[in-house]
DNA sequence: TGGTTATCTAACCGCAGGGTTAATTAACCA
DNA sequence: TGGTTAATTAACCCTGCGGTTAGATAACCA
């Protein structure tokens, strides 16, 4: 695999297993044993994916006696919807300048009252 | 590679070479050789790379005499696009259920408007 | 026709991904 | 202390990825 931080993000995230146990993270931290439920595989098998998605970002482990409860972390996730972000003109007709202008002043709004979000969209982020 | 759609979609774009590759032709169609050209790399292994992104859906190949110009197809951007969106909450503080009530309210008047494009948020795609 | 250019296919190489089983570590409990 | 449960590490297997070089296709051009 390639060691750029998105490329990692998009390898991690580019099998079903992985998706599965970030959807069920959604609902709240979960033990290994809780994720590897749903699974027909090896309790290795899922602590591999569950490596993958922490070198990712995706995931924190912590510590509860014998258990490891693992987290939800979705920055990486914002990194995928920015970059995706990028190429939107091309899939939605109706993302045009103006539409586009008034977004972005919208969500500038929004971040402004609520909690001060960076908007770093630089072109060095573009691949 | 796992074989569903999302899944080929995500492996895909963990390359940096194919990203590049995208973000140019997002400039317009654009040649095998014309694509190769910033790369320290053979002919062939671009043209995997193309493979790659053809089964993806994320580029068509044309024929123009010994060219085979390649075409930006971003659709399965919109579904990467959407599958992190389901996401969004844990990244972004301001969306909250009136946010998310707001921006689909917006989102319907601009589709209606506009063209309709058509908004399954279903479950079954969640992951 | 023969030569040149663009591109793909074939065959190969090294390595990492996704899986297995077996052994190990770490914590709880009686 | 010894036993049980949770989870990881180690060693291994097979497949596929990303790259190479060499050869095959296909179209243009003179």
């Amino acid at each position: 695999m390639a060691t750029d931080r998105l490329s990692a993000i998009f390898a991690a995230l580019a099998d079903p297993t992985r998706r599965a146990i970030l959807a069920h993270l959604a609902n709240g931290a979960s033990t290994v044993k809780e994720l590897s439920a749903p699974f027909a595989m090896s309790g290795p098998a899922i602590s591999k994916h569950l490596a993958v998605l922490e070198r990712a970002g995706l995931i924190s482990r912590g510590r509860d006696a014998q258990w490891r409860p693992c987290t939800l972390r979705a920055a990486p996730l914002k990194d995928v919807a920015d970059w995706a972000e990028h190429y939107r003109r091309f899939w939605d007709p109706s993302f045009d300048r103006l539409d586009s202008y008034l977004r972005d002043l919208q969500r500038q709004e929004r971040d402004h009252d609520h909690s001060g979000q960076d908007h770093h969209d630089d072109v060095r982020d573009a691949v």
